[in-house]
DNA sequence: AGTGGGGCTCTCTTCAAGAT
DNA sequence: ATCTTGAAGAGAGCCCCACT
């Protein structure tokens, strides 16, 4: 199982992290929390975590001074870097220091067992030189798909759309879908909408933003579907992440 | 600003039959 | 085996209005 810490300033983040993201069922365990690269530095000498979230934007000590301190303390940690910009002058340097990749904020599950996914395959592959673990779609159009929907979520996309991107008849395309993911492709949609919600939400967007954010054009139902997903309306939500 | 009810429309899912 | 097509039912999405 991947130890792994997660650095950030803001705690509402770290917070929205530990607990929206099921590491066990993504083969990894929270092991620590900083808000701050100096508290950072002293929870990586004491944890020696496989793998490493941290934000840019710090006080004191940004996240690329952080990796840079890091890397003799614990050279083997993989590191994940995210921040609010595309910025590519600290994407580059961020690459260099060995970063696997750079995620732009607002961060999201998907984004995040995405990360894990391939955190795994890295670590199999430095333990066996080679391998790696299968992609969760076998099907290269569905995988295709996938990818489409990550990139359009946030507008209006039937699966009519998605179909003619990969070249497939609609129809086939939802059983086909259905087969590859376990989940049919209007209920994979609808997650994917709800978790990104779900943490800008958290971040403090109003309701109305956040719906328009994720490509719903009512927010009334936009309202409704997170209800329906999370048993919590989304202002519900909001005001428990301010007390909290 | 945000939620709930009700009703309507449209999209998605599923299945069967058939083509490649 | 893989994919297309068409049809029917189910469910998602949207809109209006009322209410907090």
């Amino acid at each position: 199982m991947l130890r792994v810490i997660i650095v950030d300033d803001e705690p509402l983040m770290v917070e929205g992290m530990v607990q929206m993201v099921d590491w066990e069922a993504n083969g990894a365990k929270v092991v620590g929390t900083a808000h701050s690269g100096g508290e950072a530095l002293v929870l990586v000498e004491k944890e020696k975590p496989d793998l490493i979230f941290t934000d840019i934007e710090m006080p004191g000590m940004d996240g690329l001074d952080f990796l840079e301190a890091i890397k003799p303390i614990s050279p083997d940690s993989l590191l994940f870097l995210f921040s609010a910009h595309t910025d590519f002058h600290y994407a580059k340097r961020a690459l260099k220091l060995g970063v696997l990749d750079y995620l732009v904020k607002p961060v999201t599950v998907p984004m995040i067992e995405d990360a894990l996914d391939r955190a795994l395959v890295q670590e199999r592959k430095l333990e066996q030189k080679g391998g790696g673990r299968p992609e969760k779609a076998n099907h290269q159009a569905i995988r295709k798909a996938l990818a489409f929907i990550a990139e359009r979520y946030n507008h209006d996309i039937t699966i009519e759309h998605v179909a003619e991107h990969i070249g497939m008849n609609a129809s086939y395309f939802s059983t086909l879908f259905k087969k590859e993911m376990g989940v049919s492709y209007i209920k994979y949609v609808t997650k994917y909408r709800m978790e990104i919600a779900k943490q800008l939400l958290l971040m403090g967007e109003k309701v109305m933003d956040v719906s328009e954010k994720v490509g719903y054009q009512s927010y009334r139902h936009f309202s409704e579907t997170f209800k329906k997903q999370y048993q919590i309306t989304p202002s519900e939500l909001k005001t428990k992440g301010r007390t909290e």
